[in-house]
DNA sequence: AAGACATATAAACGTATGGTTATATGTTTA
DNA sequence: TAAACATATAACCATACGTTTATATGTCTT
């Protein structure tokens, strides 16, 4: 009982929900979310974490980066849930958004060889500006 | 996004779950599921209120009594999340209790042929005192 | 019509939660 | 070794939420 509840807890939030929805598809590091999702850095990491503890994601590092990514093992239930995310997020414009950012993200990032904080703040950055002029 | 994020936070609730969980099995009025579950009338009301507003339950006023049920059109995102729960809580001992409360209530109101907050209550207080006295 | 009853809503309160800012930890680079 | 950097954690605050108590609404009974 507990355990069903804190799960639909973990999920009534946004901002993990878009998390989830990217680890979905592939491996992501701390950096690289927060520039898609424009979220901070503490709020991201906290969200990873929890997250984590509750078994859905696990964590690799590599030097100053780490890593996040669905967890192999996921139980059951936990893979259900899932399912039922991306089925009911599957239309959703926010996370077709974060999609498109995350794809525009990589191809900077495989052009400048760069996969840093600042890199995708400044890309972003000038997104947001581009988009904002119309 | 929101959507999906505010069913999630709904059945974040053990309360709201359990009602749900007797909900998915008959029509119920207020004091049947404030006796079953023990929990104060002003609480199930309120979580009945939000289950019904987020399309979840209709109700069905008889004389002073109010009976609740699922929707009988629910969404299909609906319907998968009431799947998802029954079968997340299939093997929980909680909901069994429930149910062998909601049981063991229904043949208590056969045979006095009342439906009351009174007499839930009396039946409920008695087979807690049975069962602490071991 | 008055009182009893079932349910809903309001008010009030403590706690949990999301978000920010500041700081700590650990790694790389100069 | 010191500075820069990525990430994690702590401290803090405002708000939301669950719960209780009190009250309102509406129906039945006498």
């Amino acid at each position: 009982m507990k355990n069903i509840a804190n799960i639909m807890k973990l999920f009534s939030d946004p901002a993990r929900l878009r998390i989830m929805m990217l680890l979905t598809r592939r491996e992501l590091c701390v950096c690289q979310i927060m520039g898609v999702l424009d979220i901070s850095q503490p709020l991201v990491s906290r969200n990873l974490s929890l997250l984590s503890r509750s078994g859905f994601l696990r964590e690799r590092k590599e030097g100053k980066l780490v890593f996040y990514s669905l967890r192999p093992d996921l139980s059951p239930l936990n893979l259900k849930v899932i399912g039922l995310l991306r089925d009911a997020l599957k239309s959703d414009t926010l996370v077709a958004e974060d999609l498109r950012s995350l794809k525009d993200c990589e191809e900077f990032q495989k052009k400048t060889g760069r996969c840093d904080m600042k890199t995708f703040f400044d890309f972003m950055d000038k997104k947001r500006k581009r988009s904002s002029r119309g």
